[in-house]
DNA sequence: TTTTGACCCTGACCAAAGTCAAGGGGCGCC
DNA sequence: GGCGCCCCTTGACTTTGGTCAGGGTCAAAA
């Protein structure tokens, strides 16, 4: 199983254990800036030297609310990576007014598909947020991909494997009550595959409900009905008495 | 806005209508077959031709139930596309009985991640409902990627849209109620963005349940709710009376 | 013609999640 | 210590979606 906090505790190790602490307001330094970048499906599995040639001639930028970063039409030769803040991606409507198409927040990137194949941006793009962004400039990282054939390989392996995780995630939300998303987040953290397992949250309660959906009372409720299914939670750590037993229940379709 | 049945409905034109009827037991053959494929995440936004020489060496196959693709640890030297049927990739776990990791069902491939990056395969495949399958060999792929640069570029593009299109789709399911994901389905079905519109359901209101995630009693209830703000279903043809003002009751947060 | 089955709608009921409000425990800080 | 803050839990209540059962429409088959 892979580590189910893939996108928010920004570890990018399998063996995920906590993040680093509460979001900081990222400085785009060192190592620090190379793991979140790791994170991104777009970089999926790709080696640090690997990543530091593709993002050669990247700049970190600190942009304050309302600084427009591209408008529709213009060229594409480069993407982003938000660190901090927000940015949004929005249309003009035809009487003016503008509809919001996405929003993204740390740690994610948009303006690869625009870079990479049409060369232009098809929407405006502004920071709503004091935002602390990389902008990935296009020459040293197609030069990257055309100079190492692997590379583009791999690249499109770890597209194809985020694309998985999220069709499966999107299934386990349509047709799994909540109980059992939580029972599977908490499976996901073990490589056990039966007895007890010990495992400890990657982040508080809060994000963990969003992470499956409900809110956090919702949460609370759910990790005391776990208890009688001998998963015990006290803090951040968590004791599953019998891994098989419970990977059973949730193997169980519906209800 | 793109297709909102795009993994569904067949059809790779953005103006997309209904699909052909209801799911016949496919045939590899032709333009039929042409559609199919050029639906898939993996070749999203790529050409016929170019999709002709990407699978120069593949092949269709009808397997029974039972059959075995592949073992986990075998050379992964081709990908597979489901057209009809089922397949289960599994682990065998420690105590020898066997965990799903996944189930394939029409239109979706398996396999490309491990044939891309590691030429293992890390799971077992096996054929669980008599499947129509194409098996796409790595040689031709791989030289087509090499021949043409853009390819492999506009196939990373295709990967990452399609990577924000479920992204989003997540988003939705947790924080949308079940009438906000109809409505802002019904809406991706036309380019208006004032006014009246005129829409026809590209498949019957079972699918559509659960393409929004929900039971199909709960689609009539949401469409008869949605009746009271201008929005008149009928057979499979939806009059939207005024789609600013949907478009406005979607965009707001929550409740 | 009747029958059958696919598809859809509706009502009654129930279980589950959301909402609102209150409160407990841990922890740092004055 | 006393205070406030954060995180979490709990209870009461509301809303909503799932489930089950009934029934309507339509078209093709008998």
């Amino acid at each position: 199983m892979s580590c189910p906090c893939r996108p928010l505790c920004l570890v990018p190790k399998p063996n995920c254990s906590k993040p680093d602490g509460p979001l900081p307001r990222h400085r785009a330094t060192g190592p620090a800036l190379a793991r979140q970048v790791m994170a991104l499906p777009l970089f999926d599995g790709l080696e640090h030297d690997v990543l530091e040639r593709l993002m050669a001639d990247s700049t970190a930028l600190a942009c304050d609310r309302r600084t427009l970063l591209f408008s529709a039409g213009a060229a594409a030769d480069c993407f982003y990576i938000v660190l901090d803040g927000q940015v949004k991606l929005f249309a003009l409507t035809p009487d003016g007014r503008e509809s919001i198409v996405e929003v993204f927040t740390p740690v994610s990137s948009f303006g690869e598909a625009a870079m990479l194949s049409m060369g232009i941006f098809p929407l405006h793009a502004e920071v709503i947020e004091d935002a602390t962004l990389i902008k990935v400039g296009r020459r040293a990282f197609i030069t990257t991909l055309q100079s190492d054939r692997a590379v583009a390989y791999r690249m499109l392996a770890g597209l194809c494997r985020w694309h998985q995780r999220l069709s499966s995630e999107i299934r386990h939300l349509k047709e799994q009550p909540p109980w059992q998303r939580v029972a599977e987040f908490l499976l996901a953290l073990t490589d056990a595959q039966v007895g007890e397992a010990l495992v400890s949250l990657p982040f508080n309660k809060e994000i963990l409900a969003s992470r499956v959906g409900i809110r956090r009372e919702s949460l609370s409720r759910v990790l005391a009905r776990l208890r009688d299914m001998g998963v015990r939670t006290e803090g951040n750590s968590v004791r599953i008495d019998d891994v098989g037993s419970l990977r059973r229940l949730c193997a169980e379709t519906g209800h």
